[in-house]
RNA sequence: GCCGCGGUAGCUCAGGUAGUUAGAGCACAGCUCUGAAAAAGCUGGGGUGGUCAGUGCAAGUCUGACUCGCGGCA
């Protein structure tokens, strides 16, 4: 039994499938899918899930887990990933952690301690009626050190902050982490911003012609809301209101396409900060940091 | 040729009766991240106001000429 972990992250369209599928045939790995869209049934051509055949054999974890009318959150994605990676190091394999969901790789590898109190809907739905400069007041007065952390107008996260405060009657725990329980070796991959965009218009007219338009309108006719459809953004979001004839074909394919661009720098603002990724280009790059960093692996 | 409408930020446009450092949305740049994270938010840089002249203490705002674009009539 190992702890050893890889983990491949990179902006969206930078090609993270093609090498974990490389990389995990190498080194005799299985793949757990970190990704916040991909873990949701029948929802594969808009969120550029692997198929089978792509595979190549090669074991996926933490794909298609629940059904897309279900909220599922980092603390559930946490929980499987764990039990996922800890069966594939059982069996003296090497997990790769593959996505671009920064925040559910934050919360494995760093173990994240995200506060135990689970969503409660309906005290949200009844916050939610409040103004942004009341719900701070409320946190101010409740728990004076998250509010000086938090971002003062961002609703959703005082809203989340007062739901901890008042189930608990304490204020907001301070962010824990669990001590490091993998060795772990982290590759970003990193293409140039106009080849990415390059990259992401190319996806686009391909997933365009996969059918991507049909496999929306299929998942509104098993009953996933338009409201939920446009709340998983991007090819789902703008699709959505293409079908509800709000927008334009047009005007959906240049949406994809700009908040596809904006996404990807997101995400990159997000993995800048972590310095133990170690940035590539391609898999004969990944073999060369993996082989001088962890020669063990 | 005549009539009308318009020319303000990279784009689409706001800017009663002329009066402090000309605004918005989008775009662009940077950032945040404690059970929604493809989500939810924050900050910032940008404009010789079509050109020239005139009237005012003061002109994007009024007047004239010119110019470019759009629509209509001939």
């Amino acid at each position: 039994m190992t702890n050893k972990l890889i983990v491949i992250l990179g902006p969206t369209a930078s090609g993270k499938t093609d090498l974990s599928i490389k990389l995990a045939k190498k080194f005799d790995g299985e793949v757990v899918s970190a990704d916040s869209r991909q873990v949701y049934k029948r929802m594969d051509i808009g969120t550029g899930k692997i198929t089978k055949k792509e595979m190549e054999g090669m074991p996926h974890h933490l794909l298609d887990v629940t059904s897309p009318k279900r909220k599922f959150t980092v603390t559930q994605y946490k929980k499987l990933a764990l039990k996922a990676i800890n069966e594939i190091q059982k069996k003296s394999k090497i997990p790769f952690l593959v996505g671009g969901t920064g925040f559910y790789i934050q919360a494995v590898i760093d173990g994240i301690i995200i506060p135990s109190i689970k969503p409660d809907w309906k005290l949200r739905k009844k916050l939610e009626k409040k103004s942004i400069q009341e719900l701070f007041k409320m946190l101010k007065k409740l728990d004076p050190r998250r509010a000086k952390s938090i971002e003062s107008k961002n609703k959703r996260r005082l809203i989340r902050a007062l739901e901890i405060v008042i189930k608990t009657k304490k204020p907001v725990p301070l962010l824990k982490k669990n001590k490091p329980q993998f060795e772990v070796l982290i590759l970003g991959v990193k293409k140039d911003p106009e080849e990415l965009k390059e990259r992401i218009r190319k996806r686009l007219l391909k997933r365009l012609k996969q059918g991507m338009i049909a496999e929306v309108k299929k998942l509104r006719k098993s009953g996933v809301s338009w409201k939920r459809l446009e709340e998983f953004g991007l090819e789902y979001k703008y699709i959505a209101l293409y079908l509800q004839n709000k927008i334009t074909k047009k005007e959906m394919t240049d949406r994809i396409q700009k908040e596809s661009e904006h996404f990807a720098k997101r995400q990159m603002t997000w993995f800048k900060r972590d310095k133990r990724i170690y940035w590539i280009k391609d898999y004969k790059e990944a073999i060369k940091v993996i082989k001088k960093a962890k020669p063990s692996f």
